[in-house]
DNA sequence: GCCACCTTGTTTGTATACTAACAATAATAA
DNA sequence: TTATTATTGTTAGTATACAAACAAGGTGGC
């Protein structure tokens, strides 16, 4: 019963590639830890502790860090279109300012133009903050990747840039 | 006004590059939209709209069938370990768990030689979904890939392979 | 002006994901 | 054996994510 645990897949003595090379049909295989999917979700994960780790206990989640970075130079944004600029559905923004909202980072008002927007802007302490988070996402960005050199690196982004 | 906009990200005329590169120093330049966290969420997004387009409306979620993989032979695995081979934690294996039992895809069963645990296992009609379930995670896969050749989609699978 | 359509934002419901705290059971050390 | 430690699973709370349905405000065609 000797077995090397790896930190959250593997938990027998073989490898899933070797019991898929073992019994079945190479056509028949599928060995869930080479899919695409599976590694861009452990990828994630990892990703995300980083962030957490070096942002701090309450400092901001990786979307509302983001829509933060879109705030940074003072602009004010509608809701749903800082929600098309980093990625989050109408849904999912309304959640995230309105998080940043309670902790006094960013503030709401209507916009005078067109009564169905909401427009978005860093508060003051908002606004003081930025500097020292970009600090920290710079460093997470550099931890995350930090088990490929240079070129790696600038490869992975490139390849993941076109899957889009 | 005239604008042309990408699918979510890019709503200025003006890429968010250019606009770094044009007002700050690059030693203070973040751009969001080059850093690996945002690449590899859009990627998922992608990724996850793809997987539920394929295995349609009442298919199995990528951690559902992540999961079913796993027990694809018939195999009991305690739910716990279940996890550890899936990238899950116990508290989110618990409830894709008991939504495939919801669905009458897998079966619970206490251990009879360790009373903590809980041992999982595909049902009947679960075993017998597996095989056109798998074909259509390739196609997942596939689809995924599709804008890589094959050269780049194994450099891409080895790199992220690294990231964890 | 009127109508059809589009955009904006909200609400509800489902599904990950993780933390923290906890209870029950096993395994190990003293 | 007893005491400590580890493992297993659960519960509660927070935060993404997205789909679907909806209301209200703009816009363009006629």
């Amino acid at each position: 019963m000797t077995r090397i645990e790896s930190p959250i897949v593997e938990v027998d003595g073989e490898t899933p590639a070797d019991a898929a090379r073992r019994g079945r049909k190479p056509a028949e295989s599928y060995v869930l830890e080479e899919q695409v999917g599976f590694l861009m979700r452990r990828a994630q994960q990892r990703h995300i502790a980083i962030f957490q780790r070096i942002m701090g206990e309450d400092g901001p989640t990786p979307t509302q860090f983001a829509a933060m970075a879109k705030l940074g130079g003072g602009e004010d944004i509608s809701q749903n279109q800082l929600g098309r600029m980093t990625a989050m559905d109408p849904a999912t923004i309304k959640g995230v300012i309105a998080r940043l909202a309670e902790r006094g980072l960013v503030e709401r008002r209507p916009d005078p133009d067109d009564q169905r927007r909401v427009r978005v802007r860093l508060t003051p302490a908002g606004l003081e903050a930025m500097p020292g988070l970009t600090e920290k996402a710079r460093a997470i960005t550099a931890a995350t990747l930090s088990p490929l050199s240079r070129e790696e690196a600038e490869r992975l982004l490139a390849l993941l840039a076109r899957l889009d």
